[in-house]
DNA sequence: GGTCAACCATACGGTACCGTACGGTCATGG
DNA sequence: CCATGACCGTACGGTACCGTATGGTTGACC
C-alpha cells in the first residue's frame, strides 16, 4: 500500500499541476464515482486514467485487471455504506424516531447519489451480486431489529422489516426511473410519515 | 461450396433449418429477450444476428441503427406490458381480491422474467427512461384507482397506491439482487397477505 | 421467363476498450 | 551518488462491436 509523503518538503515540489502519485484507493474511489455516473460499464481503465490525469501504466501497476478494480471498489462501498447510516442513526434513542430518521436519510441519500441504484442495475455481475447480498442482509436484519424493538414478535418484525426495506428500494428505484410519480418536495414529509405510520402500527 | 438445390419446391426446402426471412418484429423480440438476459448492453447487432441465424445485412435493412431497434423493442414492451396484467385482473369483481391477484401476478411474473428489472437497470438511457415513465405512471394510476375503490379519498389513495407500487418494485429488485432475504416458497403467501393487509386497512 | 423490389451476405473501415511489454523517472537508503 | 524498487508513459496487438457499401438471392407479378 502506498505511504503518501510522510515527511520532507517533497510535497511542496508538486505544488501545482504536478504528478500526484496515485494509490489503489484513488482508483477505487474513481471507479465508484464512475459507477454512480455510468454504471458498471463506465468502469473502464482508459477513461478512468484520463480522468485521473494518468495512464493505464499506473492502473496496471496497482491492479491485476479491471475485475480486481471492481472488486476493490465494491469492498470499499460495502464497508463505507453498510455501517455508515446505521451508526449515524443509532444515536437517536426513540425507536420510532430512529426509523423515521433512517428512512429520511436513506431515501434522500439514494436520490442524491445514484451509486446504489447503479449497483442494483448490475446485479448480474457475480461480484456485485455478492456485495449486494451482504449489504442487503445486513440492512434488512437491522430494520427487522428495529421493528422487534417496537414490540413486534420476531417473525413479524422480520416481515415488516423486509416490507419496509422493499419500500425503500422501490422508492429509490422510482426516484431514478420515474420521479414524476413521486410526491413533490412539499408533500414529501407527509407521505413519508404516513408510509411509516402504516408500517409501524400494529 | 454451396450447391444450391433446384428452385423447385423451394418452400419445402426450408421446412427445417432454412432461411425464415425475418421481420422487424422478430428483431425487436430478440432484442427484448437479450435485454432480459444481459441488459441493454446485450442488444448488440452482430450477436443478435448470430442468434437469429442471419447477418447484419438483414438488420440494417429493417432498422436504421441499433438505437432504432431499442426503440422498437421498448415500444413493444410498453404495449404488451402496460395493459396485459391489468386487463387480466379486471375480471375479478371484488377489489381486495383484485389487488391481491394483481400483486401475486406481478410479483411472480417479475421473478420469472428479469426483463423489467433489466430495464430499470438502464433507466439512464433516455428512451428507456421514457418508456419506464409511461408504464410506471399508468400502473401507479391504476393501483391508486383500486385504492380509491376501497374507500380511500383520492389523495390518500394515490399515496397508498404509490406505496404499494414501491413495495412491488422493491420486491422485484430484491428477488433479483438478494433473493435470500425473501421469505421462502411456503411462507410467501402469508407474507403477501400480511403486506397487502397492512396496505389496505384504514 | 423477365423485372423489380424486398431481403440477405460479405467485406470493409472505424472506434473503444483490454491487457502486455518495456522503457523512463524519481525518491529513498545504503 | 548511485542502485533499487515503486510508479508511470507509450506503443502495440487483440477483440468486440457499429455502421456502410455493394453485390447477391428470392419471390410475386406481369
Amino acid at each position: 500500500m502506498a505511504q503518501r509523503q510522510k515527511k520532507t518538503a517533497a510535497a511542496d515540489a508538486r505544488k501545482a499541476a504536478a504528478k500526484p502519485r496515485l494509490s489503489a484507493q484513488d482508483w477505487a474511489d474513481a471507479a465508484l464515482a464512475a459507477i454512480g455516473e455510468g454504471g458498471l460499464a463506465a468502469v473502464a481503465v482508459e477513461p478512468l486514467a484520463v480522468r485521473l490525469g494518468t495512464t493505464k501504466g499506473s492502473f496496471y501497476w496497482h491492479f491485476a485487471n479491471r475485475e480486481a478494480l471492481i472488486e476493490a471498489a465494491l469492498d470499499r462501498w460495502a464497508e463505507i455504506n453498510t455501517e455508515g447510516i446505521i451508526s449515524e442513526v443509532e444515536a437517536e434513542p426513540d425507536i420510532r424516531t430512529r426509523v423515521r430518521l433512517l428512512f429520511a436519510e436513506a431515501v434522500s441519500s439514494a436520490s442524491a447519489d445514484p451509486l446504489e441504484v447503479s449497483l442494483l442495475a448490475t446485479a448480474s455481475h457475480p461480484k456485485v451480486a455478492a456485495a449486494l447480498r451482504r449489504v442487503t442482509e445486513r440492512r434488512v436484519a437491522y430494520v427487522a431489529g428495529l421493528f422487534a424493538g417496537l414490540g413486534f414478535p420476531a417473525a413479524e418484525a422480520r416481515r415488516r422489516g423486509l416490507l419496509a426495506y422493499t419500500v425503500y428500494l422501490g422508492h429509490a428505484q422510482l426516484g431514478h426511473a420515474a420521479p414524476s410519480v413521486l410526491p413533490g418536495e412539499d408533500e414529501f414529509g407527509a407521505y413519508l410519515d404516513e408510509a411509516l405510520d402504516i408500517l409501524m402500527t400494529h
